[in-house]
DNA sequence: AGTTTAGCGTGCGCGACGCACGCTTTTGCT
DNA sequence: AGCAAAAGCGTGCGTCGCGCACGCTAAACT
C-alpha cells in the first residue's frame, strides 16, 4: 500500500475524531427526544440495551467508561424514566441496570435515524461500495490502529 | 443498500466515537515526545503546520475549536517550545501563532508514526482493499452522517 | 466465625471549556 | 481629521465531567 493511503486515512480520522464532529452527531440523533439523552448518556442506554440487565461495573467494561461515571449517567437516565435499577436477587450487593421500555423506544428511535443518516449519505455510492466500505471500516476498527495491546510505532 | 450496512457502519461508528478510543490513539502517538503534546494540544499544533502562521481565532475556525481554548493550549506549547507567538507585522492587534522547527520535527514524527500504524493494519488486505477504503473513508466523513447543515433525520 | 474481597453510591479535587470582561488597535463613517 | 464601532487578544470565573478515595453492605473464602 502507498503512503498517500494511510496519509488519507489520517487525515479523515482526525477530522472524525473532533469533539464537535462527536457532538454534532449526536445532537442530531437526540434532538427533541428529551434532555436526558445527549452525547453522554446515550453510551450508556445504548450499551445496557447491548448487554442485558447488568452491574453498572459491567456495562462500564462493556463501553469502556469508569464505574462511577456509569453510575452518575445512569441517575439522569433513571430520573427521565428511560433506566431502571432493581436488585440483583442473586447478589444482595449488586444493582442491575436495565432498560425501560421507553428508554428502549427512545434507543430504536435514535438507532433508525443513525441508520438513515448513514444510507442517506451512502445512497449515491457505486456499486457495492457500500457493502464493502462497512466491512473494511468494522475491520479497521476492530484491528486497527486503536489496538490496546503493544504495537509499539517505533517510527523508524 | 441494505439495512444491515448501515447497521454495521453504525457500530463501528459507536466504538470510533468513544473517548478511550481517541485517548489511546493520541497516547500512542505523543509517547515520549514530552508532556506538551497530548491529545488536546496535538490538534492544535498539527492545524497549524497545515494552516501555517495564523491567528488563535482563526485556527480555532479550522479546527473547530473555541478561540480561547486555541489560546491556552498554544501557550503550553509555547512553553514547551513547539510554537512561537510573534507579533503580525501587519495588524497591531493580532498575535500570529507559528511552529517552530522543534515543533515541525515532533509532528512529523507523529504523523509518521499515525501512518505506519494504519499501514501495518492494513497490510493483510487484499488487493486494492486498502486505497478503496481510505477513498471511502474521506468521502464518508466529508459528506457522512456528520455535516452541519440542516438534513433533518425524520426517523419515520 | 472472622477476614478478605467485591459491589455500590458519594464527597472532593482536578482539569477543560466557554462566556464575559477589559484592553489595544484597526476600520469605517461623518 | 476625529470619533464610534468593530475586531483582536489574554484572562478571571462559573460550570461541568471525570476519576480517586472513602465508607458502607454483602458475599466469599479460610
Amino acid at each position: 500500500m502507498t503512503t498517500t493511503t494511510g496519509q488519507e486515512i489520517a487525515d479523515a480520522l482526525g477530522t472524525l475524531l473532533r469533539r464537535t464532529t462527536r457532538a454534532r452527531l449526536y445532537a442530531h440523533l437526540t434532538e427533541g427526544l428529551g434532555e436526558a439523552l445527549d452525547e453522554l448518556t446515550y453510551p450508556v442506554l445504548s450499551g445496557l440495551t447491548r448487554t442485558g440487565p447488568c452491574s453498572a461495573a459491567d456495562l462500564g467494561r462493556a463501553v469502556e467508561l469508569d464505574r462511577t461515571t456509569v453510575t452518575r449517567r445512569a441517575d439522569r437516565l433513571e430520573r427521565a424514566g428511560l433506566l431502571r435499577r432493581e436488585p440483583d436477587p442473586a447478589d444482595g450487593r449488586a444493582t442491575l441496570l436495565a432498560v425501560t421500555d421507553e428508554g428502549r423506544e427512545l434507543i430504536q428511535v435514535t438507532r433508525q435515524r443513525l441508520a438513515a443518516r448513514i444510507e442517506r449519505s451512502l445512497d449515491a455510492w457505486p456499486g457495492t461500495d457500500a457493502e464493502v466500505f462497512a466491512r473494511c471500516l468494522r475491520r479497521f476498527v476492530d484491528e486497527g490502529p486503536f489496538a490496546d495491546d503493544g504495537a509499539d510505532a517505533g517510527q523508524g
